[in-house]
DNA sequence: CGTATTTGACCTGCGC
DNA sequence: GCGCAGGTCAAATACG
């Protein structure tokens, strides 16, 4: 057993840890965790949007360390303070799906505490993660949550369609950097007037990932108006890059004449769902 | 009793 | 080659 003080942890990193990465997928490749961070956590993909919460439905978690609620499951499984930011990052994996690898990581803004800057990333290199449990948590977590995990590689591809204004930092954000879907589902909800998303350039190379179906990564910032959000979770969120696009709730402006789907209307889509 | 959340520790990756 | 930072996992605790 553990020759000294390390527990299961070792077992993980020391023994196998890319083998043991989720639940240990022999013939899956490590997807989750241990695996990106081994691979390339830095090297990855990740889209990261700020998101202005409004304050109404923030609150949804009763004050709780719950960021804004969307159509997946999200249990957090771990906080960390970053460098040179006064605001912990709390990490949140998907337990929409038994093999969801999507992860999200909520921060506040340095800039704009107000903000809540969410960075969604998933990375899907397998085709069947039914065979890829969640821990122990998650065994029970995993429920209740439409899709089959079976062929969904990732969630399933929600139709809400969130109006968001892009502002001119709007580039190269390939169809697959619309955000859609039921993560933004909320959106709706948060903020009816003014919802602020701020897109990073990351976005951009996200879309290269959906194509690649490996892994993609978004983040949104929400502007917290008041404090729906909970203060445990967000008390110390870090900032959102300089280079973030701003989706604004009620019209997209500056799309791309690509990206515009309809009159100043933006379809957000699942960096990571879809699929198939 | 079950589930979710929180904290601590360890490992990996990148930068200098 | 060493150090720093970030990210994830596991276990324990708390709440429903």
């Amino acid at each position: 057993m553990d020759a000294t003080f390390n527990n299961n942890r070792h077992q993980f990193y020391s023994g196998d840890p890319l083998d043991d990465s989720d639940e240990k997928a022999p013939d899956s490749p490590p997807s989750t965790s241990a695996a990106a961070a081994k691979k390339g956590r830095r090297g990855m993909k990740k889209k990261v949007v700020s998101v202005r919460i409004n304050g109404d439905s923030s609150r949804n978690s009763s004050g709780s360390t719950t960021p804004p609620p969307d159509s997946w499951a999200w249990r957090k499984y771990g906080q960390k303070p970053i460098k040179g930011s006064p605001y912990p990052r709390a990490y949140y994996r998907c337990s929409s799906s038994k093999g969801c690898p999507a992860r999200k990581q909520v921060e506040r803004n340095r800039l704009d505490p107000t903000m809540l800057v969410i960075s969604y990333s998933c990375e899907h290199n397998h085709s069947g993660p039914v065979s890829r449990n969640i821990n122990n948590h998650h065994k029970a977590a995993a429920v209740g949550k439409p899709g089959s995990p079976e062929s969904v590689p990732v969630h399933p591809e929600p139709e809400v369609e969130v109006e968001v204004e892009v502002e001119e930092k709007f580039v190269d954000m390939g169809e697959e950097s619309l955000i859609t879907g039921d993560e933004f589902s909320w959106f709706g909800e948060m903020e009816t007037t003014s919802s602020t998303v701020l897109e990073n350039s990351i976005f951009s190379g996200c879309s290269s990932g959906l194509g690649d179906s490996l892994s993609s990564d978004v983040a949104m910032l929400f502007p917290m108006g008041d404090n729906d959000v909970d203060d445990s979770l967000f008390a110390d969120l870090g900032e959102l890059p300089e280079c973030s696009l701003v989706f604004r709730h009620g019209g997209a402006r500056g799309l791309a004449a690509d990206e515009q789907p309809a009159a100043g209307q933006r379809r957000i889509t699942p960096w990571c769902g879809t699929t198939t």
